[in-house]
DNA sequence: AAGTTTATACGAACGGTTTCGTAAAAACAA
DNA sequence: TTGTTTTTACGAAACCGTTCGTATAAACTT
């Protein structure tokens, strides 16, 4: 009832919620040791982009201790599938199939993986 | 050799793309009514983006008659594989096999495409 | 020829993201 | 206590994408 639609995050809030979901709950600080690992970017600028994600409720904060503690508020499975929905028809004309399509065929899988994908699909024949 | 790095295409300009892929060299007005069927744009938007899409050498055109035809500069595949490569590194952490899975699990697919990917994964099997 | 329609070109505004400088407060060290 | 480090907060600049108004020219209509 009084859920707010969240904003689809930038690419920028994206690579802030990566490094949340994999190591929880985390200061400025450690995130904005983790982006600096992959690029040049000042603690200032990590610092406001997460006060800009927490405006948009996109993580929530605790604030007891001097440095606050932030924390996704979104799913990732979530959040991955409504972006994934969205680059479909952006980028596929909504062709799902064709994307799939593209990502196997561009990228050389395992054996393993192969089998993954294998055994999901017979689960969705076995339901459908 | 002489071969500039292309610009990633915008949101708006994949949109104009889809257009002139699936249609050929097209006019300015025949892209504009085909973007009008999905959305409120006004004719002179539409213009100022296939004038930037060409400043940045993603369309070519022919301004031989008064009414300039456009065509797109690079290639439906090429771009949609580029695409995905930066979708999967920004949403799924590199991972195109969570990707598939997502768009798998998440997707009714008939059981024409699933053999169509059964047929695809078998091919690939084959060839590792 | 005069007026209407249709096209391109250009510039500017607007909104949003990203970046960072600077200030103020809190914690720490000497 | 005084100075250094660490943190949050705030504001502004720079940049980009999108949108559209207006000017101008070309082509068509009567």
């Amino acid at each position: 009832m009084s859920d707010k639609i969240l904003p689809k995050p930038t690419d920028s809030e994206l690579e802030i919620l990566q490094v949340l979901w994999e190591n929880g709950p985390s200061s400025v600080r450690f995130v904005n040791d983790e982006l600096s690992k992959r690029r040049d970017i000042g603690y200032t600028t990590t610092l406001k982009l997460m006060q800009i994600m927490h405006e948009k409720s996109l993580v929530v904060r605790n604030t007891d201790a001097r440095s606050h503690i932030y924390e996704a508020a979104i799913e990732r499975d979530a959040t991955q599938r409504n972006l994934l929905g969205n680059f479909v028809d952006n980028v596929f004309s909504g062709s799902a199939m064709n994307l799939v399509m593209q990502a196997l065929g561009n990228h050389k899988a395992s054996k393993e993986e192969l089998d993954q994908i294998k055994a999901l699909i017979e689960k969705i024949e076995k339901n459908g």
